[in-house]
DNA sequence: GTCACAGAAATTTTT
DNA sequence: TTTCTGTGAC
């Protein structure tokens, strides 16, 4: 007994005053506003192994978070902290702490899969992503005759946007078109008839999309049964990244902790990047009235950047018209400031990125601890292109998933449809892939099969169009083997073994660069060994798709390095000894598309924030000041940029100026590269006279 | 009904 | 560069 609060105290003891206060604060509700870097994460792994440690059943605990990954990571932390003071006496190995952790849609997920049956939902349902819901979106507006008005309809995916925001901030399909969507006016009657049939289709075919597993989750509270039967599960709810929740979510926390005993909450208003998924920021700042008898904790000593780098961030965020006032002040009082780095073009910026990452490599920099950070996931392609052409490894992270490829998605609804054979979306999309076999064909057979209860033995009698009479029968005799009863001792990765075997043929006809998307198949296969439980595999991988093609490789390998090339929004509460900043200029940062009012101003600006906020040591802030417009006739025709105006001189007094030209360049090195412009430009000017 | 091709249009961030 | 729409052949 008296060893082990001495080694709680040792333990507690790595956090500094307002720290500890929060991480042995008791049951009242808490809310803790951490600042970037602030050690948000330790404060948190060390409130739950407290919580444990206090006597709390750790699997009565449950745990929110922005991604499994970094569910994970607080996992493995609170159980070192717990071995720590075990003395090593084992009992805490890996991974047995059982405590609930997860994002919302993962919980929602094994909540409703548990209690679903009160509320009258099937237990065994499957699971939209953002693309499917697209595509039931798509099917559905041609059945309706939406498309055939003369004008034309929003695409599917603005359909599916809109949708989501109605439901996300609960309010009318009214206000969110005028006040987010105000081109699609005209079409309010259309799109309430489209979301109707879609709320309908969806009850048919046993799915559920990502709103519903927030929709459902909140009415599994409100239920007089169920409702109790959850709360009943938890004494302590923890939530982090709270500034990047919508106001669905704070329901679902007042549902679970109805008078805020055992909540605890941890955010940076300042860090809320995530509006457009209707998350905002009055969550964080109105959650002390929300919850009556909350603490606010707030936590400012930074821990991860160097003085300079954080007087130049500071005022970045200084300029933000509403927020949480918190300046964060660090001891690691020397160091570099940061650097804005001028640039004539985007090729320049890629090569003064690639020649300044090396570099630090060289100073013993490792690749792995340096990150290069863009706003929208097409701005890194140049660079891409420069490091695949100098063998310099990366992963990206963010941007185009690797599930969304068309023939991952190809190979995943054939089990898909075994799963839940009322599946229409995966359905259509399998039939589709058959020759001779339309949307309209496709959606006779779906509507047959949902006739039938989803039975596949509907299928049975189907007369196939003749392109594809000899195909059918091989599919079908793929369907029953993989719904059969024998597939007990079946293996997932097995089974889609047997969907690619049947799919290669087709795949092979119908991409081209057939050999690179085999390979992809072969990966997925690769990954799915660890699951023998179909659903679940298929569940996890649509709620946590792997973020970069190399998770797909399972282990990461010991000695491979390789830098880091991330949207900011991925990497959110991520640190790297180096980062680049790169298109910092208007129209990237913020973005266009988000100039329209003073909110989506403002988060962009904190998305630059977040981006400044991720280095520990060394910052770069890079801007090209031309832009050539790709792809037209004219291939020099180009646009002048500014600076990001985030980048106030306030914040360039903090900051070295550099041009990204070398400067050590001699003046012959100049002339030729002088003339080899000129030559050029020369060559562009002749094809102009054309 | 399906498919292949052509031309036009749009183009962020993600559970 | 991808995605959507329209057209015409089978």
């Amino acid at each position: 007994m008296n060893q082990k609060s001495t080694s709680i105290e040792t333990v507690l003891g790595e956090l500094n005053p307002p720290q500890r206060e929060a991480a042995c604060h008791g049951p009242s509700p808490l809310l803790i506003v951490a600042g970037a870097g602030t050690g948000k994460t330790t404060t948190l792994a060390h409130r739950v192994a407290w919580l444990i440690h206090e006597g709390t059943d750790p699997s009565r605990i449950l745990l929110l978070t922005f991604t499994r990954r970094a569910s994970a990571e607080m996992l493995r932390r609170v159980e070192a902290i717990l071995r720590q003071l075990e003395g090593g006496r084992g009992g805490t190995a890996p991974g047995s702490t059982r405590v609930w952790g997860g994002t919302f849609h993962s919980i929602a997920t094994r909540l409703l899969r548990r209690f679903g049956r009160m509320i009258e939902l099937p237990s065994e349902f499957s699971i939209l992503d953002r693309g499917d819901s697209e595509d039931l979106m798509a099917s559905l507006r041609n059945e309706l005759g939406l498309g055939e008005t003369g004008r034309r309809f929003p695409k599917k995916g603005t359909c599916a946007a809109i949708y989501s925001r109605v439901v996300n901030t609960q309010t009318s399909l009214r206000e969110v078109i005028e006040h987010a969507f105000p081109w699609c006016a005209e079409d309010l009657d259309g799109l309430g008839e489209l979301f109707a049939a879609y709320v309908d289709r969806k009850e048919v075919q046993h799915c559920l999309d990502f709103d519903d597993l927030l929709v459902f989750w909140e009415a599994l509270l409100d239920d007089p049964g169920a409702g109790p039967a959850v709360r009943k599960l938890f004494d302590c709810v923890l939530v982090d990244e709270y500034q990047d929740t919508n106001r669905l979510q704070s329901r679902l926390l007042k549902g679970l902790c109805p008078d805020g005993v055992g909540l605890t909450a941890v955010g940076d208003d300042a860090q809320s990047i995530y509006s457009f998924r209707a998350a905002t920021i009055r969550n964080i700042l109105d959650f002390p009235e929300e919850h009556p008898g909350t603490t606010v904790v707030p936590l400012e000593q930074n821990y991860r950047s160097t003085q300079p780098i954080l007087e130049a961030t500071n005022r970045v965020i200084a300029q933000a018209s509403q927020r949480h006032t918190k300046t964060l002040w660090s001891d690691r009082t020397t160091g570099e400031r940061p650097v804005l780095v001028n640039c004539t073009d985007e090729d320049e910026q890629s090569d003064f990125v690639v020649e300044e990452v090396l570099a630090r490599r060289e100073e013993g920099v490792a690749l792995k601890d340096q990150a290069v950070l863009f706003r929208a996931s097409h701005h890194s392609l140049a660079l891409e292109v420069e490091l695949a052409q100098r063998n310099v490894p990366f992963h990206k992270y963010g941007g185009l998933r690797f599930l969304e490829t068309a023939h991952i998605k190809d190979l995943l609804a054939f089990l898909k449809l075994v799963d839940n054979p009322r599946d229409g979306v995966a359905a259509t999309r399998m039939l589709l892939l058959l020759p001779g076999i339309g949307p309209v064909r496709a959606g006779r057979m779906v509507e047959a099969l949902l006739e039938a209860g989803g039975q596949l033995s509907a299928w049975n009698d189907i007369k196939p169009p003749p392109p594809s009479t000899e195909i059918w029968p091989s599919l079908m005799t793929l369907l029953k083997r993989l719904a059969g009863d024998d597939r007990a001792e079946q293996n997932v990765s097995a089974e889609l073994h047997q969907v690619r075997q049947f799919y290669t043929p087709l795949l092979e006809s119908r991409y081209d660069h057939a050999a690179a998307r085999l390979r992809d198949l072969e990966q997925l296969e690769q990954l799915a060994t660890r699951y023998n439980d179909r659903s679940r595999f298929l569940a996890e991988i649509t709620l946590d798709p792997p973020s970069s093609t190399q998770d797909f490789a399972g282990e990461p390998i010991l000695d491979d390095d390789f830098l880091v090339l991330s949207t900011i929004h991925s990497a959110k509460g991520l640190e790297w000894d180096s980062v680049f900043v790169i298109h910092a200029a208007d129209g990237n940062i913020p973005s266009d598309m988000a100039t329209g009012d003073d909110e989506e101003i403002e988060e962009e600006r904190r998305l630059l924030y977040v981006a400044m906020t991720r280095a520990k040591n060394r910052l770069f802030v890079c801007y090209p000041q031309r832009y050539y417009f790709r792809g037209r006739r004219r291939s020099d025709a180009h646009g002048f940029s500014q600076l990001s105006r985030f980048l106030t001189e306030d914040v360039l007094e903090c900051c070295q100026r550099r041009t990204a030209r070398p400067l050590e360049s001699d003046e012959a090195d100049d002339d030729s590269f002088t003339a080899d412009v000129t030559a050029a430009e020369i060559r562009r000017r002749i094809k102009d006279l054309w």
